[in-house]
RNA sequence: CGGGGCGUAGCGUAGUCCGGUAUCGCGCCUGGUUUGGGACCAGGAGGUCGUCAGUUCAAAUCUGGCCGCCCCGACCA
């Protein structure tokens, strides 16, 4: 198979189609949307979830799980819930397949469910009406549960991580006693999730809260993190969201206060996705491949040993072997790719295509002098290192590489963020230097509207701790007391 | 659901207009030489040409139906 991917500047969405695809990350599968997670784009996520989880269990959640299947009754009990989701639920009719006079295989049309079974796109409403059992007081709350799952969403037009029929997530459901509390909770997963994409990910995002245009089904107010991808559109990275009584109310969950009097229980749910994944390709990665922040690489170091001959291989081998357990020993996760079968200009291309962020290569030359050559896959430099205290090296390179990603896109954000007056700027600086707009809005979801049908570009957000700044809105021309966050998106 | 493109070996493709039993590259297998940036030589294996039907002595090629995929749009994390 030919590894060469298409080039970055040419076609965005071709290139990220195939590094995903040649890096091994994932591929399409047989099920229409959906995509097979392979086991190299797999260990990424996992090392994720790691992260990630730690996270909330040092914010006291806990983990559960709640079932697939989301009855047809409970999913239409909030309103604005339903009306969010309904067009893309995959449904559950039957339960029984016989076989036709025919032969084929064919639905029993006498298994027919009474209630049809949603296939969860979120679980609020099952969460919820499980919650309903577990709180009568004060002193049951807060709950702070989280669920990693799958759920389906039958979208029209999919993309590999970004957008796939069936995903990989956690979603965070929590309840609380006072809406004060739930806000506060709302916001501390936004903070856990910048921290994440920022320390991580190495992806520098900002945080704000959505427009009631952009606003989760069922929510009262949206957090978000969005994030600005090579290519100058914007990638929502995650979302929190207060959801004060609404399905506290639809499910009719109430708790005895301190005061013996019965409120609804408030309430938050907070989520981030496989969509990491994309985000994180198409925040590094360039035309020789995936560039993977160290914190976040199924495996930091790759050592490529050049030799000739089984004895050469095997006076490598050990002190190659003896410096991977120094590195191990800081924690460094280390491959040896000593395979006979793959020559070793083969391999360095395989792993900047996998985007491993240090590769030593070692050879007789080395052995003599002592020495390894390292290369970086950010920058692509090399250099020849001494092998005395090379582990120590490597960690403090695997951090600088980890910070220089995160410069990296910081810079290349601003290098794409502008401010713009007048609607005729906004619309030329959208078409010649993608990126985000910062620009004043009248804050009415008319104009919103009006923007994102003829330009395409949607306000992202309004950012936390907004700087005050007097203008007009650039559409209409009202006053505006701040800038927002346009942009075009995925 | 609208617009565009495509379906030929594991991958990428030529051939389709003008019908005659499938081309090339990568990969794979065997042997040898190699190994500090995707090796080279020699030999070899691998194909219901998406699918069903029609036309024909003969279909990858012509006709019709169906299926699937990709890109752009509406929808969306």
């Amino acid at each position: 198979m030919s590894k060469e991917i298409p080039s970055r500047d040419k076609n965005y969405s071709e290139w990220y189609n195939e590094l995903v695809i040649k890096a091994d990350l994932a591929e399409h599968s047989a099920v229409k949307g959906c995509m097979v997670i392979k086991p190299y784009g797999y260990a990424i996520w996992e090392k994720m979830q790691q992260a990630l989880d730690k996270m909330f269990k040092d914010t006291g959640h806990v983990n559960a799980y709640f079932p697939l299947f989301i009855p047809k009754s409970f999913f239409s009990k909030e309103a604005s819930h339903v009306e969010g989701f309904a067009k893309e639920c995959a449904v559950v009719t039957h339960y029984r397949l016989k076989t036709a006079p025919d032969g084929s295989i064919v639905v029993d049309e006498t298994a027919k469910l009474e209630e049809e079974l949603i296939v969860r796109p979120t679980s609020e409403t099952i969460i919820w009406n499980t919650y309903k059992g577990w709180i009568q007081s004060y002193r049951d709350l807060p709950i702070l549960v989280n669920q990693w799952a799958n759920v389906v969403r039958w979208e029209m037009r999919t993309r590999l991580f970004l957008r796939t029929t069936e995903f990989l997530w956690q979603e965070g459901h929590t309840a609380h006693a006072t809406a004060q509390e739930a806000i506060a909770e709302t916001e501390q997963m936004l903070e856990v999730y910048a921290e994440f994409a920022e320390k991580w990910m190495a992806m520098p995002v900002i945080k704000g809260i959505k427009t009631p245009n952009e606003r989760f089904a069922g929510a009262l107010e949206t957090y978000c993190i969005e994030s600005m991808m090579q290519d100058g559109k914007a990638l929502q990275a995650g979302t929190s969201h207060f959801l004060g009584q609404n399905f506290a109310k639809a499910f009719d969950v109430k708790f005895a206060n301190k005061e013996g009097k019965q409120d609804f229980v408030w309430a938050t749910s907070w989520g981030v996705s496989t969509r990491l994944m994309g985000a994180l390709v198409m925040s590094h990665s360039d035309d020789k491949g995936l560039v993977l922040p160290p914190k976040l690489a199924p495996f930091q170091v790759v050592i490529v040993p050049i030799y000739k001959g089984d004895e050469q291989l095997a006076q490598i081998s050990e002190v190659v072997l003896k410096m991977k357990k120094e590195m191990e020993a800081k924690g460094i996760s280390v491959k040896y790719d000593n395979r006979d079968t793959q020559r070793p200009g083969w391999k360095f291309a395989e792993y900047e295509l996998k985007g491993v962020p240090v590769r030593i290569a070692i050879g007789a030359r080395d052995l003599e002098n002592g020495t390894v050559e390292v290369a970086r896959r950010d920058t692509l430099e090399k250099e020849t290192l001494q092998q005395a205290d090379l582990a120590t090296k490597i960690e403090h390179l695997l951090e600088q590489i980890q910070d220089n990603l995160y410069q990296k896109a910081i810079a290349m954000r601003e290098a794409k963020t502008f401010n713009a007056d007048t609607y005729a700027e906004f619309k030329e600086i959208l078409d010649a230097t993608p990126g985000f707009i910062m620009a004043h809005w009248d804050g009415t979801s008319e104009t919103e509207q009006k923007i994102k049908e003829e330009t395409k570009a949607t306000i992202r957000c309004i950012p936390l701790n907004n700087k005050e700044e007097a203008g007009v809105c650039i559409y209409s021309g009202k006053p505006s007391a701040q800038r927002v966050v346009f942009a075009r998106s995925y």
